[in-house]
DNA sequence: TTAACGTATAGCCGAACGGGTATAAATGAG
DNA sequence: CTCATTTATACCCGTTCGGCTATACGTTAA
C-alpha cells in the first residue's frame, strides 16, 4: 500500500491537509464530523482532503456504524525523512570530497 | 530571509523542482544551462522553478558574467525535519499517555 | 559596435486544485 | 417503516500550476 513519494509530498503541500494530519497526530483518532468542526472548511472538503491523505498512506480509516474514524499513520512520513537525509548526505559528501581535495593539496 | 513553512512544502511538492534541488545537492553549484540539459523541460521552465526554490530559501544564486550559478541551501530543509519531528513527538506523546493510563490501571 | 550567448520575463494554454452546494448512500433511532 | 444523522460523491467555479514559445535584457566576444 506504499504510495508514491510524489503523492506524499503533494499531500503535505496543502496546509489544510497538514492541519488535519497534525490534529490526528496530536489528538488521535477522530471522526470526519469532529475534524470538520475546527478545519475551517466544509465537511465535503474535509472528506476529500482525508481521501488524499489516505491515498498517500498518511491516514487510515475505520468504519463504525455511520461514523468513519480516521487516524494518523506516522510511519508514512518515513520516505520524507529518508529523502531529507539523502539530500543531506549528498551535500555532506561533496563537502567531504572538498576536504579530501584540500588535504591532498596540502601535502 | 526565512520563507514560509507553506512555501517550503509547496516548493518541494513538484518532482521537477525536487530533481533540480537534488542535482544541486549531489553535484554542487550549477548554471541554468547545465541544469536545463538533464531537466527534461525547457530553459524558461527551469528558470521559473529555480525562482520558486529561491523564494523558498532552498537555493541561492550567484551571478558571474552572463551565467547564473545556483547552489543548494541544505539548511532550508530544517523546518521540514522540525515539522516531522514535531508530528512524531505528538504521536509518541499520545502513546506515552496511553502507557501511563495502562500502568495506572494495572495498580 | 555588432553579433552571439545565457538567462529571465511575458503571455498563452490545458490540466489540476481547492473551495463551495446539492445530493446520494448507508446506518441508527424512534 | 420512516426520518434524522453521518459521510462520500457529483458537479460547478475561479485560481493556480506547469509546460510551452517568443522575446527582452544583460554580457561577452569578435
Amino acid at each position: 500500500m506504499s504510495a508514491t513519494r510524489d503523492e506524499l509530498f503533494r499531500a503535505l503541500s496543502d496546509s489544510t491537509r497538514r492541519g488535519l494530519f497534525e490534529r490526528l497526530c496530536r489528538e488521535g483518532e477522530k471522526t470526519v464530523g469532529a475534524l470538520t468542526e475546527r478545519a475551517g472548511v466544509s465537511q465535503p472538503v474535509v472528506s476529500r482532503h482525508l481521501g488524499i491523505l489516505k491515498r498517500a498512506g498518511l491516514v487510515t480509516d475505520r468504519q463504525a456504524g455511520r461514523k468513519t474514524h480516521y487516524s494518523a499513520q506516522i510511519g508514512a512520513l518515513a520516505p520524507l525523512t529518508d529523502w531529507t537525509r539523502e539530500m543531506t548526505e549528498f551535500w555532506q559528501s561533496r563537502f567531504d570530497d572538498l576536504e579530501d581535495l584540500l588535504q591532498r593539496m596540502d601535502q
